[in-house]
DNA sequence: TGTTAGCACTCGACCTATTAGAGTGCTAAC
DNA sequence: GTTAGCACTCTAATAGGTCGAGTGCTAACA
C-alpha cells in the first residue's frame, strides 16, 4: 500500500535526494543518502523509502539499477518548500546584490540600456539564460504629444508616455500645413490625450476630436489617424536576452533538439512574450514565480525551469524578469537574486 | 613534381568535387566524379589528379582511406569562379526575388520594421543565419532638431538624421525655462546645425554655439551638450539578427563547442559589429564579399562561411547584410539572393 | 513492527574484437 | 597518358564480455 502524505523522514529523505541531485547531476543512490548527516538509516531502509517515493510520483528511476533522480513533481515540492524559508534568511546574499546594484545604477541614464545592464548581470550572475521585459506600454499615461513639421509636407510626432517612454512617428501629409494649424493640432492633441491611459483611446474619442478640429478635419485627421496608430501600435513588446548560450553549459539542454528550441524561443520572442503576459497576469499572487518543466507556460521550455518576478516602474506599470535554465537549477540562488533584482529595480524607479 | 597552376581538367574535377560535396555533405570519391557527365575519365585517372589537387592544397583527405573534401582554398576558388559567372544569369532567380519584394514592402512603414522583415526574410529564404545592421548612423547629416517642454524643467529633444532615423533625449534642467528661450534655442540648434554630418559636431562649433547664446548660456549649454551627447551616443551600431536556429541544421556546426561561439556572436553583437564595419571598410571594392573558414574577421566564426554585402540607403549612409552558415554552403543561391536583395533596398531607398 | 544485513540480479558504461565496405595508392599493361 | 587490377588502410557498425553501481527481496533482529 502506497502512503497517500509525506511523513517527515520522507520528507528529509526527499529532500537530500534533490539537493544532491543538484550538486552533482547524477543519478543518487541510497547509499549516498544514507552516508549524509542527519539522519541515521540503513540505505536499505533508505531504499524501501525511495520506492515509495518512487510510487508516489516524487521521484523517477532513468532504469532499474540506476540511482534515482527528481521529477517535475519532486522539484515543486522542493521549491514550495524553498520559497516557504525565504522569507527567513534574505540578509545572507547582501553583498552580491550590492555589487550587482552599483552594477546597474552606473549607467542607467537610458532605459534601454538598463534593461539591457539587467539582463547581462542576470544571466552572467547565476550562469543561466535570462530576459527582461520593457514595462509594459499600454498601461501607461500619455504624458506629453508634440507635432512638428520637418519639412513642406512631413511632420515628426513625439509621443511621451508615463515613465519617460518615447515613440516617435513620421507622418507625410498631403497638402502643405501651416503654423498656426500645427499649434492648434498641438493644443488639441494634447487637452485631449493628456493623462489618458493608452488603452482607453478608442475609436469615439478620436472621432470626437475630428469633429472639433473643424474645417482643417481632412490634414487634421490624417495626423489623427496616424498618431493613434503609432501609440496602439506596440504589439510588440521589447524584450532584452542575455546569456542564452548559457544552455550549453547543462548537457540535458545542450542537445540539438532541445538547444534549437531554445535559442528559437529566444531569438523569436514571440514566446518570451507569452511569457511575460502570462507572468503579469499572475503577478498579484506572489511576486515571484517558478515554472518546473510541463508547467511551464512555453512550449520549446518543457525542459528547463523558468523563474519570473515581476518588477515596479510606477504605480500600475510592470515588467517582467526571468530566468530560464535547467531543471536542476539552483533555485535558491536564483530565487534570492531575483527577489533582490526586483527590490532593487522598484526602489531604483521609485527614487526618479 | 607537383604542378603549380590548374589546367582545364583539374579544374573541371575540382568543380565537379566541390559541387558534389554541397549537395551531398559526404567525402567524395573518385568512382563518383568519373561516373559524372562531362569528363569520361577511369576512376584511375581522377584518383591521379586527384592527388595532384590535394598537394595543391585545394581539397583535403580525412582519413586515408575517405573521399576528398574540398580545403578552405578550394572553396574560394569556387566561390571566385561562380562570383564571375555571376553577372550572367542573374534573371534566373526573378521569382523568389519578387516573393521577397512583396514582402519586404508590405510593412516598411518603420525602419526597424524592416530591417527585422528583412532579416527574417534572409534567413527563411536561404536556411541561414542572417543579420543587417541599420545604415550607419554617424555618417549621417542632420535634417532637424526639436527642443519641446514636456514639464516644467524637463525637455524633450528629437533630432532627425537623414535617412529619417529618429533620435530621443529628455534633458533635465536646473531652472524652468520659458517659451521665448526655448524657441530662440530651436532657430539656433537648427541654424547651426542642420545639413551638417555629425562627425563635423566638433567641440568649436559647440563652444560657438553656447557663445552666441549669449546670457542665456548657463541652462542653454546644459542643452547643447546633452543633445551632442546624445547625437554622438551611437556607439551601438544596431544590428538585427534572424534565423540563428538554422545552424542546428549542419551537424558540421551544431556540436556543443561551435554552436554556442556561433550563437554568442549573434547575442552579443560585438562581434557582429566588427564584421559591418570590416564589410563598410571594403564595400568600395566590391558589393559582395565572401569570408570562408579562417578568412572570417570574425573570430567564433572560423568554421562558417560568412557573406557580407552593402546596401545604400542614401548617398554615402550604407548598412551591412550577412548571411552566416556552414563552408558548405548553397553559395551559388546565398549570392543571388544576397545580390538581389541589395539592390531591392537600394531602389526602394531612393524610391522614398 | 520497523530496521537492517546479505545476496542475487539488472542494466548501463566501457572496452575489445571482428567485420564490411568505401576508397585509396601503386604497379603493370595498354 | 590512360586504365584495370589488387593489396592496403581506415572508419563505422556490430557483437561479446566485463565491471560496478544500485536495486529489490528475503530473512533475521531489536
Amino acid at each position: 500500500m502506497v502512503p497517500l502524505t509525506l511523513d517527515e523522514r520522507k520528507k528529509k529523505i526527499l529532500l537530500a535526494i534533490i539537493k544532491t541531485y543538484l550538486e552533482t547531476g547524477e543519478p543518487v543512490g541510497s547509499r549516498t543518502i544514507s552516508k549524509l548527516e542527519g539522519l541515521d538509516l540503513s540505505s536499505a531502509t533508505i531504499r524501501n523509502e525511495m520506492a515509495d517515493l518512487v510510487d508516489m510520483g516524487y521521484i523517477l528511476q532513468p532504469h532499474t539499477s540506476a540511482g534515482r533522480i527528481p521529477s517535475d513533481k519532486g522539484y515543486r515540492f522542493y521549491v514550495d518548500q524553498l520559497m516557504a524559508e525565504k522569507e527567513k534568511d534574505i540578509a545572507e546574499r547582501e553583498r552580491e546584490t550590492d555589487e550587482m546594484k552599483s552594477l546597474l545604477v552606473e549607467k542607467a541614464d537610458k532605459m534601454e540600456r538598463l534593461l539591457k545592464q539587467v539582463a547581462k548581470s542576470l544571466s552572467a550572475n547565476t550562469n543561466y539564460a535570462a530576459m527582461i521585459s520593457a514595462p509594459r506600454y499600454n498601461m501607461n499615461r500619455l504624458k506629453f504629444i508634440q507635432l512638428s513639421r520637418m519639412e513642406e509636407n512631413r511632420i515628426v510626432a513625439v509621443i511621451v508616455v508615463e515613465g519617460n517612454m518615447i515613440k516617435n512617428q513620421i507622418i507625410d501629409i498631403d497638402g502643405p500645413i501651416d503654423d498656426e494649424t500645427l499649434l492648434a493640432l498641438n493644443m488639441l492633441l494634447n487637452t485631449t490625450l493628456n493623462g489618458m491611459a493608452i488603452e482607453d483611446i478608442n475609436l469615439s474619442i478620436i472621432s470626437k476630436m475630428k469633429q472639433q478640429a473643424g474645417e482643417q478635419a481632412g490634414i487634421i485627421s490624417e495626423v489623427i489617424d496616424a498618431v493613434a496608430e503609432s501609440i496602439r501600435d506596440d504589439e510588440d513588446l521589447e524584450i532584452y536576452t542575455s546569456g542564452a548560450n548559457n544552455i550549453f553549459k547543462y548537457p540535458e539542454l545542450a542537445d540539438n533538439q532541445r538547444a534549437s528550441e531554445i535559442i528559437t524561443a529566444f531569438e523569436e520572442k514571440k514566446q518570451l512574450t507569452d511569457l511575460v503576459y502570462e507572468t503579469l497576469s499572475h503577478s498579484d499572487e506572489k511576486g515571484i514565480q517558478v515554472y518546473i518543466g510541463e508547467e511551464s507556460p512555453v512550449e520549446n521550455m518543457k525542459d528547463c525551469s523558468v523563474v519570473t518576478a515581476t518588477y515596479e516602474l510606477d504605480e500600475g506599470i510592470h515588467g517582467t524578469i526571468g530566468i530560464i535554465g535547467p531543471k536542476r537549477m539552483d533555485y535558491d540562488k536564483v530565487l534570492s537574486t531575483i527577489k533582490k533584482l526586483t527590490t532593487e529595480l522598484d526602489t531604483m524607479f521609485k527614487k526618479n
